[in-house]
DNA sequence: CCATCATGGATAT
DNA sequence: TATCCCTGATGGC
C-alpha cells in the first residue's frame, strides 16, 4: 500500500477525524513512549502528507511518520487493547488509530520539516508542484529512468508499482538513460502521475487501468485488472510475457514487446 | 515451524 | 552494490 497516494489518503482521513481535537497518544510497544508523552493531550492543528511522509502538526511540535515497506495503520471505532507491536496509538472521541511497523515515527522540529521539503522532489499530488523541477531533474541524470523514478529527490511519492505502470503507459524502456527521454515522454510521465495519483487517493488503491474496460466499478476490479504490468504474467496489449528486471534495487515488471 | 517475500529507505563500502 | 531495519502474510515442510 504505502506509495504516495496511501499517505495522502491517511492525511485526509486523519485530518478529518483528529484535527482540532485534543489527542490521547501512547506507545504500547514502548519505542515511541517519549514522543507520545511529549505531545499527549495537545491539540492537533493539521495533518499533511508530502510524498511518502506523514506529518501531524501540533503547536508544540510535529510527529513525522514514514511507513516504509511494512508500516500500517489500523482503525477502531471502539476501545480495544492494542497488539504489542503498536508503536503509536492515537485516540480521540470514538476513534482509535494504531500504527505498527513504521520505518520512522518521531517528533520533529520545524527545521527538520523544512529540510524534508528541501530534499524531496515535486509531489504530483501537490497542486503547487512544479513539473519543471521534475523535467530538470531527469535532464541531469544519466541513470536508467526505471531507477530514477524511485528517487524521491526527483519526484516524491512514486513507488515500485506506480513506476512500472508509468513506464508501461509511456511505452518506455526502463533502461533508457533519464536524460535521453524526449520532452514529450517526460511530459507524459508527469501528466500520468497527476491523473493517476488522485485515483489512488480516492480509491485507496493503485489503479492504472480503465475500470470501464472491464464493465465494472473500480472497487470491484481484481488485482490483476487494476494494473497493466505489475506482477502480471502476460501483457494486456500484446499478450507477450511480462519480464522482471532488477532496477533501482527493486523488481521492475515490464513488457519488452511494448516498451522500447 | 520456518523460510520467503513485500507497495521503502538509510547507511556502509 | 550490499546490508540492515521495520512487521505480517503466505506457503512449504
Amino acid at each position: 500500500m504505502p506509495e504516495g497516494h496511501t499517505l495522502h489518503r491517511l492525511a485526509r482521513d486523519h485530518q478529518r477525524w483528529f484535527a482540532g481535537h485534543v489527542l490521547s497518544l501512547s506507545s504500547p510497544q514502548g519505542r515511541f513512549s517519549e514522543g507520545a508523552r511529549a505531545l499527549d493531550q495537545c491539540e492537533l492543528v493539521r495533518v499533511e502528507a508530502i510524498g511518502k511522509h506523514l506529518l501531524y502538526r501540533f503547536r508544540e511540535g510535529t510527529i513525522h511518520v514514514h511507513l516504509g515497506l511494512f508500516g500500517k495503520f489500523r482503525v477502531w471505532r471502539e476501545a480495544r487493547e492494542p497488539r504489542n507491536s503498536v508503536r503509536l496509538r492515537i485516540a480521540a472521541g470514538d476513534r482509535w488509530v494504531d500504527l505498527t511497523g513504521p520505518t520512522d515515527c518521531s517528533v520533529w522540529s520545524d527545521e527538520q520539516v523544512d529540510a524534508l521539503r528541501q530534499r524531496l522532489g515535486p509531489d504530483p499530488l501537490d497542486p503547487q508542484a512544479d513539473p519543471a523541477r521534475f523535467q530538470a531533474a531527469l535532464a541531469r541524470r544519466r541513470r536508467p529512468i526505471g531507477a530514477v523514478l524511485l528517487d524521491q529527490a526527483v519526484v516524491a511519492g512514486v513507488g515500485n508499482v506506480y513506476r512500472a505502470e508509468l513506464l508501461f503507459l509511456g511505452r518506455l524502456d526502463p533502461r533508457t538513460p533519464a536524460r535521453d527521454l524526449p520532452a514529450a515522454a517526460v511530459d507524459r510521465l508527469w501528466r500520468d502521475m497527476v491523473r493517476l495519483f488522485p485515483v489512488g487517493v480516492r480509491t485507496n488503491r493503485i489503479i492504472t487501468t480503465d475500470p470501464g474496460d472491464f464493465g465494472k466499478p473500480a472497487s470491484r476490479l481484481r488485482r490483476d485488472e487494476r494494473v497493466w504490468v505489475y506482477k502480471r504474467r502476460t501483457c494486456r496489449v500484446c499478450d507477450g510475457a511480462i519480464e522482471r528486471l532488477e532496477s533501482g534495487g527493486r523488481t521492475l515488471y515490464w513488457c519488452p514487446g511494448c516498451q522500447g
